[in-house]
DNA sequence: AACAATTAAACAACTGTTTAATTTAAACAC
DNA sequence: GTGTTTAAATTAAACAGTTGTTTAATTGTT
């Protein structure tokens, strides 16, 4: 049984057949718990239940096996931002849906950004990372503009870091994902759908205040 | 040539004379750069100079070293903390000190941080993080306490979530480093010394406004 | 028949740790 | 200051286990 050719096309876009697809959301589940490094191909393989070859036959080695996944997981975010702009209300309003829109983002593609996060740093890691640097400048460009626009209609200060933002925004989600274990002990909550709530709501509402308070701050 | 005993001792400190340290900082690169499974003891003893029997000799084996490195690296934070509250002004200006002294402390121990950050999650990992997770404790009193008080002088407002100030605070500051490589092409900064100033100013302003920011707005 | 998919086995290289031997340095008796 | 003892420091080599990848053979599908 076959689907598709399991080499790189010419436009370096691979097709993804489901088995390929589940090869990939395994290794991202345990890239992310236990490091690129810290995960072998047999980990892999075995929770996947396919043999460790077929890793090597599929994407070639673990490394591509990576980056097959970066390009499986990050994808622009343009449109959805959108369609929140040009909805009606004030640029105070919008960022409500704006914020609501990164941290569901995030939060979904978590994994992988834990992934690239620990191994973007190390030089010596040849990986592409170029998927993963356009989305970044993207989303760094939306917000510059919105943030723009927003103190063109007054709404918002001036004296704002715009570039310090997204770090602010992503940064305190993160620094709540990295140490679940600890804020799950310190919040006296237990299971996973707990979590998913208390980001979804009141993680969510902190970023939003934080966010609309720095953007309204007049010293 | 010897200093000390290359044991624990009965109080679990190990003593740590002058090549044990350069050991541990050698490490801690090498783990913040490389990952722990990333890294090989024959890379720390290259790069320290040593033979690499001296690691299990000195630590006992690759996790203990990294043990050994937490217990060195985190201490309390508590007595630096006292005098900025013990200051006069008013809470909003002490702020700033306590913003100041919270990002040149992580930023001093970004490495160890990152290694923790990163190797907390692996419920595989038996490592012993005890250390860390009393110094969060720490940390987060402090800052409960602090909101409390300037809450009760009406100069913070209510509905904070209290919770979520340290991940905010830690948070962007991670993210930047995190991603330092792509801040430093955005920033159009180059050195480590100009990232170092970046951070101890424009970053360090950033959060301060931030924070300041959110604990007096009023929705 | 043609070729993709899948497999078990083998591969050489590397892993953390231990060994057993040697070197170094302090402690001691004089 | 001697020479001797004692134990720590340091070393190269060996250890057994694991790593990612490749091979060559087999199975499955069209």
């Amino acid at each position: 049984m076959f689907n598709f050719v399991p080499v790189l096309l010419q436009d370096g876009v691979m097709k993804l057949n489901e088995k390929k697809i589940q090869i990939l959301l395994t290794a991202e589940k345990l890239f992310a718990d236990n490091g690129f490094d810290g995960t072998t191909i047999r980990q892999i393989s075995k929770k996947a239940g396919i043999n460790i070859a077929m890793i090597s036959y599929y994407f070639g080695s673990k490394k591509k096996l990576l980056e097959a996944l970066l390009i499986y997981r990050i994808s622009d975010f343009g449109s959805e931002f959108d369609s929140i702009v040009s909805d009606k209300g004030t640029y105070l309003e919008k960022i409500d849906a704006f914020i609501e829109m990164m941290v569901k983002r995030i939060h979904q593609n978590r994994r992988t950004h834990k992934i690239v996060s620990f191994e973007y740093s190390n030089p010596f890691r040849e990986i592409n990372f170029e998927a993963y640097e356009n989305y970044k400048k993207e989303n760094f460009n939306i917000v510059a503009n919105f943030v723009k626009n927003g103190q063109e209609q007054s709404e918002f200060s001036k004296n704002i870091n715009v570039q310090m933002i997204i770090p602010t925004i992503l940064g305190t989600y993160f620094h709540f994902y990295y140490n679940k274990n600890f804020y799950q002990n310190l919040l006296d909550i237990s299971n996973e759908s707990e979590i998913e709530h208390y980001v979804h709501n009141q993680l969510t509402q902190h970023i939003k205040q934080t966010i609309k308070a720095l953007l309204t701050y007049e010293e």
